[in-house]
DNA sequence: GCAAGTTTACATTCATGTATGTATGCCTGT
DNA sequence: ACAGGCATACATACATGAATGTAAACTTGC
C-alpha cells in the first residue's frame, strides 16, 4: 500500500529512525543492514533509500534528534534575572545533562555512539566528537577561569586542568554507565560524583 | 616458498598481529578485511587462517599482547620492603599506566578499543570491558577504604564515589586523548590531572 | 495526470570460509 | 648420515552469502 499522505510519509521517516536506533543498538552500526532496519520499521529498503541517501545519512539524521550542545544545557539552567556563580552553573548543567541522558532515546543513541559504532571512512566519529569536545572545552574553561578570578577555585587548581578533569570524568561516566546501566544507579552515583568534584575543586573552608 | 622454519612461522604470526593493528586502526575493525591484513603483512589470507581461527580470534590475540591489569600496575609501583600509603600507590599506578599508554603498540591497540571497534555479536567488547572494570573497581575501592580509615581522605569524600570518579576520569582521559593525541601533551596534562585529583580528594591541610 | 512515496527485481561488489594444492622443514629408522 | 615420509606453513581457487545501490514498476494523494 504505497504512497501515504505527507504526514504519513513523515511518520515513516520517524519510524525508520526509531528502527535504526533499535537495530544499531542490538547489532552494532556496521553489522546492521538497511534491510533489517526497514523490516524493523515495517517497511522495505526502498523506503529507506527514499528518505535517506545511505546508511551514513540515516545515522547522522538519527544523531540530529538528540543533539544537545553544552551551550543549550547552560542556557536551560541559567536564569538571566539572577545569574549563578560560574561553578554553580556548570554543576547544574552537569546534573541536567545526567537527567537528559536517562531519557530512553538519549540513552539509546549515546550507547550507540560510545559502544556500537566505530570511526572509519564514511562515518567519521572523530571529527564529530572533536568538534563537540572543543566547543565544550571552550565554554567550560571560560567559566572556570571566571571562578578562579572570583576566588572560588582551590588555590592550586588550574582552570584548564580542572576543565579536562571534568570533561574526562563526565565522558568517562557516560561511557562506563552506558556500557551496563544496571551496574549502578546513575541518578544516585552521578550526582554524588558531580557534587564531590565541585565541592573538592572549589576553595574549601579552612583552605589557606 | 611455503613452509618456513618454526621460528619464522612465529615471526609471521607476529607480523600478522602487527598488520592487524595497522589495518584495524586505519579502517576500523569491521571494515578491515583479512585480505587487507594479510597483504599488509606481505602474506595471503591462507596464513591468517592458519594462525587464527577467524577475525575475532585474531582480534583477541592482538589484545593479549598489551593486556595490563591494574593488579600488575600496582605491583610494578609497590615496593614490598617499604609499602606506600594507599593513595600514593594508586597515584603512582595511574602515572605508570599513563606512561605505558604512550608506548606505540599500547596506544594503537587502545585507540582501536576505544574508537575503532564496536561491541556486537562475535566480538563482545562489553563483557571484556565490564570484567576489566569490575576488577579495577574492586582493587581500587579497597585502597580507598583503607585511605579513609587512615584519615587520608577528605572528610566528605566517599570511597566508592571517589573510586568511580577516578575510574571515569582515567577512562575518559584515555578516550579523549586517544581520539586526537595532538590536542594536548598527555605526559604533561595527564599527570597534572592525576595530581590535582589526589591532592584535592585527600584530606587537605586546614580542612576540619 | 503528475509526482511523491514505496515495493520489487536486478546487477555488482566483496568478505568469508573451506577445500585443495604444494613445497619445504623436521624426524625417524637404519 | 641420510633417505623416505609425514606434518607444517603457507598459497590458490572456489563456493557461498550477504549487503549495497539503482532502475523500473506500481499505487495513491493532490
Amino acid at each position: 500500500m504505497p504512497k501515504r499522505t505527507k504526514a504519513e510519509a513523515e511518520a515513516t521517516r520517524e519510524a525508520l529512525l526509531d528502527a535504526a536506533e533499535i537495530v544499531f543498538l542490538e547489532r552494532g552500526v556496521s553489522r546492521a543492514s538497511l534491510e533489517q532496519i526497514a523490516r524493523q520499521a515495517g517497511m522495505t529498503r526502498g523506503a529507506v533509500y527514499w528518505h535517506f541517501k545511505n546508511k551514513s545519512d540515516l545515522f547522522h539524521a538519527m544523531l540530529d534528534r538528540v543533539k544537545m550542545p553544552l551551550r543549550q544545557l547552560l542556557d536551560d539552567v541559567e536564569d538571566p534575572e539572577r545569574p549563578h556563580a560560574p561553578l554553580t552553573s556548570l554543576r547544574l548543567a552537569c546534573l541536567h545533562a545526567l537527567e537528559r541522558l536517562q531519557r530512553p532515546r538519549s540513552q539509546r543513541v549515546h550507547t550507540i555512539l560510545f559502544h556500537r559504532c566505530e570511526s572509519s571512512g564514511d562515518i567519521d566519529m572523530l571529527g564529530l566528537q572533536s568538534h563537540l569536545a572543543q566547543e565544550c572545552y571552550d565554554t567550560m574553561v571560560e567559566r572556570l577561569e571566571q571562578a578562579q578570578r572570583d576566588g572560588a577555585l582551590g588555590k592550586d587548581v588550574d582552570p584548564e586542568i580542572a576543565c579536562r578533569m571534568l570533561m574526562s570524568m563526565f565522558g568517562g561516566l557516560m561511557h562506563d554507565w552506558l556500557r551496563d546501566p544496571t551496574q549502578y544507579a546513575l541518578d544516585e552515583t552521578g550526582p554524588r560524583m558531580i557534587e564531590t568534584f565541585f565541592t573538592r575543586i572549589a576553595h574549601l573552608p579552612g583552605e589557606r
